[in-house]
DNA sequence: GTTCTAGAAC
DNA sequence: GTTCTAGAAC
């Protein structure tokens, strides 16, 4: 055989094995928090009520889920009852997203149709410029009356002891319209026109890790590896 | 929820 | 030719 024969073969090959892992799973997603609330490198905080984690597909540059330990299907089925609950989320998230980047304002709050099982408080820093923002329903999901905004949900909670929630054409609706930037009247072309070029303009506080990794001081590598040795240094070593 | 990609839009 | 969008994922 020819080298392009073996070319083909392997390219043939490679395909089939992403086409073979890579297999749509919803179920997997749908329970995803679960697994992630436990993961030991995603927890930035867990006490005996919360776990806080990184957002595995941060939609800005820093993005915190806070999740109750005591299952809550999710915001459509809180009363009354789970308002202590939800001032500690709020409060303790914040203090944890502004202890390590206390500069940045959040945006704090719930969506209206979470796709994810378990009840999960977003905390995203408002330039919406993370590497997992990478569509239109991603931006319009945080800056559209789709967000509910913490505080709105507590006001609505102390008062009504209910909440009002959008259709779901109305979701869908403000999913799919135009972006409008929440900072300004500027209506970007493109999401790929938001996060290159117009993000910007706006004096958000600047050193984004995720967003562009090539760009990541090698100082953070060099710290990344320290802590990885420093563990494994721990995992390996024999108790005495 | 993500990834991939064909075909539309530019 | 490149960018963007929407829909499938066997
Ligand atoms: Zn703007």
């Amino acid at each position: 055989m020819k080298y392009q024969h073996w070319l083909i073969l392997t390219c043939c090959l490679i395909k089939y094995t992403v086409a073979k892992y890579k297999q749509p799973n919803p179920e997997k997603y749908f329970m995803a928090l679960h697994v992630a609330m436990l993961e030991q490198n995603l927890i930035e905080y867990q006490d005996e009520n919360l776990t806080i984690i990184d957002d595995w597909y941060p939609k800005g540059s820093n993005h915190y889920i806070v999740i109750s330990k005591r299952y809550i299907r999710g915001i459509r089925h809180v009363n009354r009852s789970h308002i202590p609950l939800l001032e500690q989320m709020e409060e303790k998230g914040l203090w944890v997203a502004r202890s390590f980047r206390s500069r940045r304002s959040y945006l704090v709050g719930y969506h209206a149709e979470p796709f994810f099982d378990r009840l999960h408080l977003h905390i995203v820093s408002e330039d919406l410029r993370g590497r997992g923002l990478k569509n239109k329903e991603h931006y319009n999901s945080f800056t559209t009356p789709f967000f509910m905004p913490s505080k709105d949900v507590l006001h609505s909670l102390r008062v009504n002891g209910s909440l009002h929630f959008p259709s779901h054409e109305q979701c869908r609706l403000w999913l799919k319209r135009p972006l409008h930037c929440a900072q300004c009247n500027y209506q970007p072309k493109s999401i790929q026109d938001y996060k290159d070029k117009h993000v910007a303009y706006h004096n958000f506080d600047t050193w984004s890790p995720p967003a562009n990794v090539s760009q990541v001081p090698t100082g953070f590598w060099i710290a990344k590896m320290w802590t990885f040795f420093e563990e494994w240094g721990n995992i390996t070593a024999t108790p005495e």
